[in-house]
Formats: structure tokens, sequence, C-alpha cells
RNA sequence: GCUCCCAUAGCUUAACGGAUAAAGCAACGGUCUUCUAAACCGUAGAGUGUUGGUUCGAUUCCAACUGGGAGCGCCA
């Protein structure tokens, strides 16, 4: 079913072309208000009219409210300020809308007309290196986004990327060789594998025969050496098993995990295909994709402008000169598999903006290769420290995502236990892992991706205003309001919407669609959590103001019809952002 | 040197070219015999880094500048 928005745009739209035929401008036309003083939508058509003719915005506005009339949806409009026409939603409709959503399983969303397969590459961790908080965003940002567009009805498959080939392993297997402590290896094989990495790493840079042993380490595993081979695929079989438990308790699942490995095959084709195509040339020994000038100077990913005006070239290597592959070359290869075996419409990246660079140049090298791929690139910003210098990644200095979601659920466990002394610890541990770890994502999606991110427990685990533990407790309280009755919502012919608390609970309601589709559009999260919020806030107003148990007849049944329908709203919506809710705190 | 990102209340942030720039935290003052006070209500607090430009209208678009961050040929 339409959104209340959505329905007064296909009113504003039609009239605008019986009113101005060719000549209007283009929508969207209708916004909601940002004040709802004024209104709940609002469009500016005529003023954009009146600029295009030259006319009194005024009175087009008149005009508009003329031809607009009477409608089941909305009340007579009014024209305000310099030309704006506001639409104020009439309470039959309203209560009409409300009723049938609390109907339906999907809260009145309807699937996308035309479902996209969408192929969404986030978290893509390196498995001899521990998840940590650099990894936080793209895991629990790329989850949300797949969990979004799946319940917008596209066809959605997670990928994880996993880093688990390059020259790294040379030295990981030759440090693991040297090694004799391999319970510590069963133990913890991420642990392990990045410590053995670091110590051999570090004895290499002063010890010229090591860094000779782990790159002949290197040759042999990408010879297909049994030895190094079957010690590799150990190191990632023990790898996945450490990370599916990090995973599982952030409640992140993966359709696939494609790692880098899985397209050494095709690397070779594709560079041949590139050069074939003449989108790629040698260069110094290595191949790269050069500007084929076809692009302006200005987007052109594949140049460097240099002091006035004149420039260089940037190319993006896809092989180097001693014959090896790179990053570069494994994207293609995994765009091409995507294209060819998933029939991927869209790929989405969700990884830090430091890659900007690297995702222009393999988007515009797909382009010119022709497969025809929507390609998007999510980025976010840096994790840093409280000195906000972004977090190093070997110092010792970092913080692991476990010991992150350890203790994010320590501190919520020891609020809980505060607030909540009377429940059996057990109830309060799987209550400290919701709201933990509920809270610790929330932080995150909140908030613009954009921006750096200062990483700080207090605000990670703040428990008031804007936060998981608030949305969370909105729900709770409905719930006890049905404990309590014995029951869920009635079925009922009609709702009855008197209060003014009332309509503007119910009115919101009717908007969880319109945030949907603006966090999918965007790919920012933080929109439908701005939505949860609003809810929360009007259902708390509610909750003062309009007793539900104590009230008789159509008041309370429509009371619980609208409670039952904002638990679900907020239970749904959280589980976008892929939060648990819970139903005593 | 070049490119990209960021700059809004004491702090953290929001604002889909529009009306008197919106919240949370912190501060101050109220509200539990009444569906869970992890809540609610109220007070105070900014004119959006600077200078210009486009526009009927700019936090939003454009240009230059200042400050901070990131990136810039064989790492991922």
């Amino acid at each position: 079913m339409k959104t209340p928005r959505q329905e007064v745009e296909a009113i504003v739209a039609a009239t605008a072309q019986t009113l101005y035929g060719a000549d209007v401008s283009a929508g969207p036309y209708v916004r909601p208000c940002p004040d709802t003083r004024h209104g709940d939508f609002q469009t500016n058509l005529a003023m954009v009219q009146a600029k295009k003719a030259g006319k009194n915005p005024r009175e087009l506005a008149q005009q508009i409210v003329d031809a607009l009339a009477e409608h089941s949806v909305f009340e007579k409009p009014e024209i305000a300020g310099p030309g704006f026409v506001n639409f104020r939603l009439k309470a039959g409709y309203c209560a009409a809308q409300t009723h049938a959503r609390s109907q339906d399983v999907r809260l009145g969303v309807e699937p996308a007309v035309q479902p996209l397969k969408v192929v969404i590459d986030y978290s893509g961790p390196n498995i001899a290196k521990e998840l940590h908080v650099g990894h936080l965003r793209s895991t629990i940002l790329g989850d949300s986004l797949a969990r979004l567009f799946r319940f917008l009805g596209h066809n959605v498959i997670s990928d994880n990327h996993l880093g688990d080939w390059g020259t790294q392993f040379g030295i990981v297997i030759l440090g693991y060789k040297r090694d004799t402590n391999k319970e510590r290896f069963e133990q913890d094989p991420i642990g392990y594998l990045e410590e053995v990495y670091v110590r051999t790493q570090n004895a290499s840079k002063t010890d010229d025969t090591i860094r000779e042993a782990a790159r002949a380490e290197l040759v042999k595993l990408q010879a297909g050496d049994p030895e190094n081979v079957a010690l590799w695929k150990s190191f990632i079989d023990h790898s996945l098993q450490s990370l599916d438990r990090t995973y599982s308790r952030l409640d992140v699942k993966f359709d696939y995990t494609l790692g880098e490995s899985f397209y050494n095959d095709r690397l070779p084709g594709v560079v041949k295909a590139l050069l074939d195509a003449g989108i790629a040339r040698e260069t110094e020994g290595a191949i790269a994709v050069f500007s084929d000038g076809t692009l302006p100077q200005k987007d052109d990913p594949f140049i460097v402008t240099e002091k006035g005006g004149a420039f260089r070239d940037n190319p993006f290597l896809i092989r180097k000169s001693d014959g090896g592959f790179n990053y570069a070359t494994t994207d293609l290869a995994t765009l091409q598999y995507r294209k060819e075996h998933f029939h991927a419409d869209k790929v989405i990246y969700v990884t830090d903006s430091r890659q900007q660079m690297h995702f222009a140049q393999l988007f515009a090298t797909e382009k010119r290769w022709n497969l025809g791929l929507n390609l998007q690139h999510v980025w976010f910003g840096a994790i840093l420290g409280a000195d906000k210098k972004p977090l190093k990644t070997r110092d010792g200095g970092t913080v692991k995502l476990r010991a992150l979601l350890d203790e994010a659920q320590e501190r919520a466990e020891k609020i809980i236990t505060e607030k909540r002394p009377d429940l059996e610890a057990d109830k309060r541990n799987d209550l400290a892992q919701v709201v933990g770890i509920g809270a610790l994502k929330y932080a995150d999606l909140a908030q613009n991706r954009n921006l750096d991110y200062v990483f700080n427990w207090d605000k990670l685990l703040a428990f008031d205003g804007n936060t998981a533990p608030y949305l969370i407790n909105a729900y709770v309280r409905i719930r006890a309001i049905f404990r309590k009755l014995g029951s869920e919502a009635p079925q009922v012919e009609r709702l009855v919407l008197a209060e003014e608390a009332e309509i503007a609970l119910a009115k919101k309601l009717l908007d969880f669609g319109d945030s949907l589709t603006l966090a999918a559009d965007e790919y920012r999260p933080h929109y439908l959590c701005v939505y949860l919020f609003e809810l929360a806030g009007l259902f708390h107003k509610f909750y003062e103001h309009c007793p539900v148990l104590i009230s008789e007849g159509e008041t309370k049944t429509s009371r619980l019809v609208l409670c039952a329908l904002t638990a679900q709203t907020l239970k749904t919506g959280l589980a976008l952002l892929g939060i648990k809710t819970v139903e005593q705190m």
C-alpha cells in the first residue's frame, strides 16, 4: 500500500500534469513539512512553476489548491509563506490506513516492483588477522543494507570477500613452520597466525635470509606445493570457524564467503581480456589501465592533475612487473564472476573512505569493459582513538572486535544488574547480549557513515537518548501492556483516533515505508534510526497521555491496535538494523 | 604539489534547495498510590569555519580561502 507521502505525491503530480502539461518541472513534488504545525506534507510546485513562467507564486498556489479541491486523503490544502501548499491528512484516512497496516505482516511496505539482484560485499577480513574495530562499520553497515534491500523485495547476495591470498602468506607459512606451539593455533587460530605474522615480518626487516625464505614459501604455495597448500587450507578452515563465532555473536550471516583465492584461476583471463580490448597496456613491465581520454580531466580517475593544469598518468595496475596479480585484478575478476554467475544488477561495496580512488578506477574500468553493472561504493569514515588519530593496525593498541563485544556485554550486564536486581542471572545475561550488542551496533548505524568515528566506550554504551536500549525499551513497554492484558490486540473493524497523540503516532506509523526507501536509496541506515527514534518518542507521548488498559470500548481496542502496530514497526525496524528485541528488560 | 572527505549549540550529531536551523548528552527545574522513571514535561543554549557568487529562497549548489583528516604505480 502507498505511504501518505506517495499518495499525496501521486495526486499532486497528476494535478501538475493537468495544469502545466509538458511545462511541468520534474518531481518529486511533495515532501514532509519540517514543522508539523504547518501540516503533514508540502509542495513547492507553485514557486518552481512561478519561476519558470515569471508569475506570482501565490496565484499559482491558488490555482493548484482549486484544482485539488476535495480529497479523501487530505483536508483542503492551505497556502502559506511565499507559496507553499500545505496538506494535512484526514484523521479518517489515517485511521483506515493504520488499520490496514495492522493486518499486514509487511506493515504496508510493498516489495519492489522490479526486484534487482544485488550483491553486497562487506566485512572482508583477512584470515590471518583478528577482526578489530576497523571491521565493525563495514560488517554492521553491510549487514543492515543486506537486510534492508532484502526486505524491500530485492534479491540480495551477501558475500564476504575474505583476504585469503597474497604475499603475506609466505611469511605466515614460514612463521608457522618455524614455530612449535601448535596448540595455540588450535585454540585461537587467527590470533596465533597474526602473532606469527607480526613476529616473522619484524624479523624479516633485519634479516634478509628470513625475507628470502618467506618468499620461497610463497612461491611454493603459488606453485601448488602440497605441504604449503595443505597448511594454507588449514589456516582458512580454522580461521573461518573463529570468524563465525564472532559473526554469530553479531548475528551477521553471509550467503557466500568467496575469498580472493577463489578468483585465482580467472586472473590471467581478466588481464588478457583487458589487453585484447585495448583497455589495458604494458608499462614498465607491469600491465595497467590508463586514461582513454573520454572522461573530463576533472573526473578521470586515471590521471592526476599537476600544478598549472598539466597532468600525469595515474594508472590502475592489474598485473605487477613480476607477473603477480593484485587487488585490482581480483576485484575485476570478482565483478566478472558476479555478473556471469549471479547475474548481478548491482554490486555494493562497503569499505572505508580511503579506498575511494581504488573504486573510482575499478568502476571506470568496469564501464569500459562493458559488464553493465550498477556499482556503488558505500564508504565510511575512520575509527579514531581518543587522540583523534586513526587506530593503528599492528601496534598492539588495536581493539579486537571480540574484546569489544565482551566489554559491551559486560557493561550492559552491569547496568541491567543495577536496574533489575530481581531478574535471574541467566536472564540478565541474555538481556546483556541483546542490549549490549544492540547498543554497539546502533551507536554506529545511527550516525552519518561518512563521518569519522571517535571510539569511546561511554558513547558506544550510553543507554540514554537516541540509542538501541531506548528503542528496545519502548518495545518492552508495549509488550508489558499485552502481558497484562493477557492477549494480543483484538481484531477490529475500524480504528477511532481522537487524541492528538494518537493521530501523531498513527501518522508516524504510516511513514515506515518512506524511511526504508530513503535509507536504501542513499545506503544510509541512519535515516531508519532517525525514524525509529521519532516513532519511539511519539509512542512515549501517547503512552503518557492515553492510558490503554483502563480505557474502554473502541478507544481501548483502537489503542491496543496502535500499540501492536508500533511494537511490530519497532521490532521490524530494529531487525533491519540487525538489532534484536526482548520481551522484558 | 594534486585529488577526495569533513567543519552546525559546551560536547556528539540531524536537517531529501525552502517557512522561526532540529535532537541527544551535559546543565538547571518539575513528574512515579496510576499499562516498567532505561521514561516524560519544561528552561537555558547556535544563525551553520571565512569571503564572495547563483537563486524569490542556501547548512544544502558554485568559486576562492582557513583549519583538520585521508589518498596519490606495481599493499589491500
